[in-house]
DNA sequence: TGACTTATACTCAATATGAGCATAAATGGC
DNA sequence: GCCATTTATGCTCATATTGAGTATAAGTCA
């Protein structure tokens, strides 16, 4: 009765670039990194940590569990077994002359509604799934997907876009055929490059806990370097949720969770009036480290 | 290279009686359920599915992953290999006259601050805990042992108490070799009973868990009858996240979010002024499934 | 009847949040 | 130097949310 599985360690390793949300690929961006569970690894969490390290020469900062699924297209022929999937999220710093980094809105342009690009293809995404809903039989049927649409990508100002919805939205293009994953031609797709097998769904996952994740814990220091503007770290938030932010009321809040402090040196180099330089404040941290954060992250 | 693992789906199957949060044990409360993954399952999910309904009768309504990971002190001696176990949160409904269902707070007591029992057991662990930091070589250690021993278990009113750090907590008092399963002879340890292998752990888990998500979710009606009054519901959220709540304050909360509507009957019994039954009004809310719950959860 | 319990409606102060105004200090072009 | 432009930073203000309490209604039980 006992079948024999083989374990495959997935991870979505993130950085930023500039305020440009990277992840780590191969295969010319089609695959993400990921090895099997080794017999020298001591625990799960240590063969991504090794592998990842292995991979990039990089520490890594936070790394986090995000799913583990038994992949339906990839049984073992060899050994009539099934593969298991264990992915990963894991955030690392800075990462130059490395190959490998994709922009994650090259997978998920839709997610990036402050470029117009984004907005673009948010605009060719309405149009599919109208398209589609209206092709159904069931009336019932109909109305009911469709709200689903209206809801998770926010079509006619009705319901506000919720930037945590990335797996989700993702899901409803699959289900309506309108990615390459679910055998939909290339010119009748959504734009967005695919991957194979279900990584740009690992991908999604990761996106969307990350964004979860940036609201409510300290994570995004992860990705900063050692010393930013409120400018910088503003920024990064933007590019990781796909949503704008008021820059005074940002500030207002970062100040008053005391999360950074000044390093006392100043950033010439703004374009405008210098800015001063913070430090993520982490020693401090540590004594009270399950407090939360709250970083306001508004509409447009 | 390749080895082989053998797979372990492990429930959280969690129901509320009355008031009293509870959890499905086999092996005289020792052990959570589990079993093998098998070929005939389609899916970890299904697998985990089929076989809680087919343990309980009972359909399951919300099941969620919980975590993965590999078994230290299980090897497989058979095959070499090792034992990975996947863990899942799953809710139910009612269940009378089925054996194997325990309360929570038999395993964690210190997670209920509401009771009396409770406030004993974090007294006693306060003491227990002071005098393993004190029984530390480093000062600088001592120092940074004691804060964390502050933030979690709340002591001293300079901090206030999360009720979502359940395992942080375990861990520590694992840590300090307060419980049996840290090789604590039971006389020494803190109260609350033990579990075979890490599953007190697991259980740890899905509680944070199940208290952080029905902050945000309405996965409480999960766990409700059909018809309840709002002091009813009001009832399972205090004995669920182990803290108290305003009453008036949750009311308006619950009504404004209009979570529930009105059923039309009255509960008679409530030992005072009858009051208005209510159901979950789930319909309404597929609609627009991914609008969030906020429930007012304070201290004492 | 009166003590006690629960239900339910409101009020009020303290914060938190969203949006904007105003000013400071750099840049580059003329 | 002057001015448009950019970014930094401090401050205000209306509104919404939250925590806590008061008041009253409508039952039970002794």
């Amino acid at each position: 009765m006992t079948t024999h599985m083989m374990i495959e360690l997935i991870a979505v390793l993130t950085a930023v670039r500039g305020d440009v949300p990277q992840v780590m690929t191969i295969d010319h961006g089609r695959q993400l990194p990921s090895g099997p569970l080794e017999s020298t690894h001591r625990s799960l969490q240590a063969g991504v940590r090794a592998w990842v390290e292995r991979q990039t020469g990089h520490p890594i900062g936070h790394v986090e569990q995000l799913y583990t699924f038994a992949d339906h297209d990839r049984i073992l022929a060899t050994t009539q077994g099934r593969m298991i999937a264990i992915s990963y999220l894991a955030l690392t710093r800075s990462h130059a002359g490395e190959t490998g980094w994709r922009d994650w809105y090259d997978y998920f342009p839709w997610e990036n509604c402050k470029s117009d690009e984004g907005r673009a293809s948010l605009a060719l995404i309405e149009r599919l799934l109208c398209h589609w809903v209206a092709g159904m039989g069931h009336a019932a049927e109909r109305v009911r997907q469709w709200q689903r649409c209206v809801s998770l990508f926010a079509i006619g100002d009705m319901v506000a876009w919720n930037d945590e919805l990335v797996l989700q939205r993702y899901e409803l293009l699959y289900e309506a055929g309108l990615v390459a994953e679910a055998g939909c031609p290339p010119d009748r797709a959504v734009p967005g490059q695919s991957m194979h097998h279900d990584h740009r769904r690992i991908l999604a996952t990761a996106m969307a806990r990350l964004r979860a994740r940036i609201r409510y814990r300290p994570v995004v220091f992860e990705l900063m370097p050692e010393a930013f503007t409120l400018l910088q770290l503003q920024r990064v938030m933007e590019s990781l949720s796909g949503v704008h932010v008021h820059k005074q009321n940002f500030r207002r809040l970062i100040m008053q969770q005391q999360l950074v402090e000044e390093t006392g040196e100043i950033e010439e180099r703004t374009g405008g009036r210098p800015a001063r330089l913070f430090r993520f404040c982490g020693e401090v941290r540590q004594a009270r480290q399950f407090v939360g954060t709250k970083i306001p992250l508004v509409q447009p």
